[in-house]
DNA sequence: TATTGTTATACTCTATAACTATA
DNA sequence: TATAGTTATAGAGTATAACAATA
């Protein structure tokens, strides 16, 4: 985990008061862990995020870019480095000159079951510390807050 | 909130599967509302950290530098920052005289009671989604993870 | 006029290196 | 030999601007 990826500030002592520090704390260590998992198939998570959106059929760039929540620079990156792994490559759109499919490639697909595969294990292992039925209590609470939340809809950036 | 601190990727449509994707997308969304508490007294998060750690008693910048996981420069672009607002101030060290003690002015000690009752606003509405009850067991869960959790000690920069 | 993809560029944040002074 | 503080610098990651081609 790199420093204040952590965010805000401090380590767990001090996050006891406002449950948002707790909640930034552990999800730092949870995104470490599935940045581990990307890197042991020798991928970024954002990698992960282009193959997995386009598993089960091609996206344009364009929409790759809303849906991931990334500037269109930097998915061109991805693609290209995607490209140059032999995961996935850019077909010309059927009617739209403008656009480029991305498809998955076969090596593509295998990268995402492995990912899956480890980071069940991942997953597992992170929520140990939690009974099942407390593991599904967190779900459904997060899930609350993140539908009922101020986590509102998103707006692409270009 | 900026592209991508909301971590891995993608909108929460896809988040339902792994808890630790909905994790990292409610936080991100905590540390947004907190960064925008922050920002309506003018600090940073950072600064915040420092206010708070100091607002007992003086600490020195090594130790400052520890608690809140930053490297050395970053802590002393923080304290002059925290200097040139009159918040906090540099004190020589009583007995060693490589250290700098940084000590918390009366102007200081406004801001940080301002962003508790500011913050508390925040984490109130933020979490309003869930009952008090439900607010509880989330603290709850989120601490085990945190002290049972693969979440350990931390070792500091330089 | 707006959108797609690309290149180039700026800006911020994170991290390292090197140095002085002191322990 | 190690630690405290500072300066300088390198490197990632994030964001903007501008362009050609097409809609």
């Amino acid at each position: 985990m790199s420093f204040n990826e952590s965010g805000i500030h401090g380590p767990p002592e001090e996050l006891s008061k406002w449950t948002g520090f707790l909640l930034n704390w552990v999800a730092a260590h949870a995104r470490d862990a599935y940045e581990q998992v990307a890197a042991r198939v020798g991928l970024k998570p954002q990698h992960l995020g282009v193959l997995t959106q386009i598993q089960h059929g091609p996206m344009i760039q364009a929409r790759l870019s809303d849906r991931l929540m990334v500037f269109k620079p930097v998915m061109v990156t991805l693609v290209n480095e995607l490209e140059a792994m032999g995961l996935a490559e850019r077909r010309p759109h059927a009617s739209d000159r403008r656009a480029l499919e991305v498809h998955i490639l076969p090596a593509g697909l295998d990268k995402v079951r492995e990912v899956e595969r480890l980071s069940e294990q991942a997953s597992a292992e992170f929520f140990s510390p939690l009974t099942s039925d407390e593991q599904r209590t967190l779900h459904d609470l997060l899930t609350k807050l993140a539908k009922d939340g101020p986590t509102g809809p998103w707006h692409s950036p270009r």
